[in-house]
DNA sequence: AAACTTGGTTTCAAATTAAAACCACGTTAG
DNA sequence: CTAACGTGGTTTTAATTTGAAACCAAGTTT
């Protein structure tokens, strides 16, 4: 899980990230963990994986920062996996994950979960990519550029 | 690839897409896309990966109807690989991937590729969740509902 | 103290991935 | 015409990963 230095040396902004949560079951651990859940058992019910990826897993996201454990809340002594801030940072990423599998998943009238604001129940808005001016801009109104060698930055 | 049917018989919308895209060079290939490259040589070059599993892959992302094949549009007797419609919209998940990405995964100074808005040069806005009335919205300030059982929807 | 629950690790078979060799087709060079 | 070459793969084979199931340890309940 950690050899895929690709034969570029330093990986890219998208390359990175994906070798912290680039596997099936990751995103979707992360995902339990938005909705609440906190135990080893408690995610190995919901996702119904085998308890050894389960526990490679939750290892990897510590390892990486993304989950953390903790003490049990209640008396027992077991721990807890709660996600840290760079792990609460994925949950953009999951609406747009989510958001791409109702455009493109379901039938048109086939029956989804929702994501909902919480305080109206209101469905939440698409998210879209804006510029700095907040035009809104699609795929192809952007490039990637690279940064400038150093030296040459003031 | 297939079979990952979890103990839930039907998958839920983020696991959905994830049987599409869910491994580490989907998404890479994808992103590539976006950035213009269409040929099968030009993706190996640029990811550096087995050539076999380049194959596979794009096998599989067409089979999902992400990506198309066309006749290769200069001369030559090969075809290309295009995004669909369905491709193109994996571009807000990029971008929340890459934004995660830059939070988290570069030192404060470390330079990176930057996306920025083809017109002005400036970077782009970062995603964010808005409520259905625009109000910005924390993972906290969201649920999950799940559809009212058939039958019983006006 | 026997059984059970929780949270794992170990073992081993099956599936996936990767590297490398091979191959087919069309083009270019001699 | 034929040999070498570039592109776009497939096949073969070995290494790695995955997954199911068994096992285990610590703490709790009966």
């Amino acid at each position: 899980m950690a050899k895929r230095v690709s034969h570029k040396d330093s990986m890219c902004g998208v390359a990175r990230p994906l070798d912290a949560i680039g596997d099936w079951w990751s995103l979707l651990i992360i995902r339990d963990a938005f909705d609440g859940l906190r135990r080893f058992g408690e995610f190995q019910k919901s996702l119904g994986l085998a308890k050894n990826i389960l526990s490679a897993r939750l290892r990897n996201l510590v390892a990486h920062g993304i989950m953390d454990t903790v003490p049990a809340s209640d008396g027992s002594p077991y721990q807890e996996y709660v996600l840290t801030q760079k792990g609460q940072g994925l949950f953009p990423l999951l609406v747009a994950l989510r958001q791409w599998g109702e455009d493109f998943f379901f039938e048109p009238n086939e029956p989804h979960v929702t994501l909902v604001d919480r305080a109206t129940k209101l469905p939440v808005r698409r998210l879209e990519l804006r510029a700095h001016d907040g035009r809104m801009l699609m795929a192809e109104d952007t490039v990637i550029i690279v940064p400038p060698p150093v030296g040459e930055r003031e």
